[in-house]
DNA sequence: GTTAATTGTTACTTTACGGAAACAAATGAA
DNA sequence: TTCATTTGTTTCCGTAAAGTAACAATTAAC
């Protein structure tokens, strides 16, 4: 879930900086010193967000970003990267459908912040709306609650996103590698031996609410969920 | 959803010019030669945003503009028209609190373009025309005042903004970023930690209430505004 | 101008979560 | 059975995250 970031701008300088502090803050980046570049960079990357200059030579900035969206592209987020005397066609870009402005001269800090900020509200929307259950176990992501049994039961944050991802994906044996890819994100390097752990805790929290053997060991193998009682 | 726009100008050829251009584009739209006639239309009539001619007779637009906001009108939207030769005040009206400014002459595509970029900015925002009430506490934003058992109880702005957020979104986990963006506006930075602050500043107030409790923390996501107690 | 209020930041404290080690129990193979 | 391997469980401890208070800088009020 790294977002790939494509940095659109005619001074290296700028473009070095900005590489510089999006890496620096695990994003992936791709760089482009021109609107023609960039669209091929478009074309073949998976790109989440441009950050774009608004005055380039040739094709501008403003113009870039307005036939993106002409032509259909509105999945891609677009922060619009300006100088302070530009400030009267801001609103003229925001129409456009960017989705944020950086006045130069900017922070790395507020760099990051407005790159994290548009990031999260274009994941935001699809998402996470969903409610999921499986037997007496309830999971409003939304609301980041569990119920069971129509009663709230709090789980640590672990706790949380481990019976999420095995309730979302019952009746299928995961081994441990698997789930630490899946719930820790494939990132962290911890021990194997950790998930039983985990696993551990989240049966007791599940056991009083007589429910822990939704949770099966598959010896040899790894972990299963789910609600039909075998054994 | 059509807006209605009153427009602020001592000129009749302007106030003219921006009511056929705005009339075309499908708005309703009043006006006003004077700051006095433009507080009485306020009054009857529910307006959206406000074109306001920066130099009038009497007073002026700037005042005019601080005036509102400084009696707790943060609901109307507010577009400063200037004479070119005025620029060196303009960061002066935005700080007042007003959402954008045209400079004299301006293209009717440009009136339009920034109108409507106003007013989708403020659909966004809470909707402050309503009173809304949560477990023992009342928020009537018009009055800007807050009941909690039927007592006033005093906030500051920000925990004013940041209570009524919340309430109004009740159930839902909100990150700090998510809060920073919806309460204090995506164009300010502001550090993470500071929403810390303010959530206690905010349980502060509310604790001689007993309503502290509503604010729950979701350790590692954010904070989540709820009546239902649950533990 | 003086005072008070508000707000963002920082630094310090407290909490509790998570990872690993260590040991116990269980399982399967010989 | 005995041994080796896998899993269950507990405990410890470093640390990340949240709580809190104090401070400085603005800003508003008087």
């Amino acid at each position: 879930m790294t977002a790939h970031i494509l940095v659109v701008d005619d001074e290296v300088s700028i473009r070095d900086m900005v590489r510089m502090a999006l890496e620096i803050d695990g994003f992936i980046v791709s760089d482009a010193s021109n609107a023609h570049q960039a669209s091929s960079i478009l074309e073949q990357n998976n790109i989440d967000l441009i950050l774009l200059d608004w005055m380039m030579p040739g094709i501008s900035g403003i113009d870039f970003a307005s036939r993106l969206r002409r032509e259909g592209n509105h999945q891609v987020g677009i922060i619009m990267v300006t100088a302070k005397d530009d400030e009267d066609d801001l609103v003229r870009g925001l129409d456009i459908g960017t989705d944020d402005y950086i006045k130069k001269p900017f922070s790395t800090k507020e760099l990051i912040s407005r790159t994290n900020a548009v990031l999260r509200r274009l994941k935001d929307q699809p998402n996470s709306n969903e409610v999921v259950s499986a037997g007496v176990i309830t999971i409003d992501s939304q609301q980041h609650r569990i119920l069971i049994n129509d009663t709230e039961v709090e789980f640590s944050p672990t706790e949380f996103r481990l019976l999420h991802f095995l309730l979302t994906h019952p009746d299928r044996v995961f081994a441990r590698d698997q789930l630490l890819d899946n719930v820790w994100g494939n990132q962290v390097y911890v021990e194997d031996r950790t998930v039983d752990v985990h696993i551990r805790r989240l049966r007791k929290v599940l056991e009083p609410h007589k429910c822990d053997h939704y949770i099966n060991t598959v010896r040899g193998v790894g972990y299963r969920f789910t609600v039909n009682k075998s054994e």
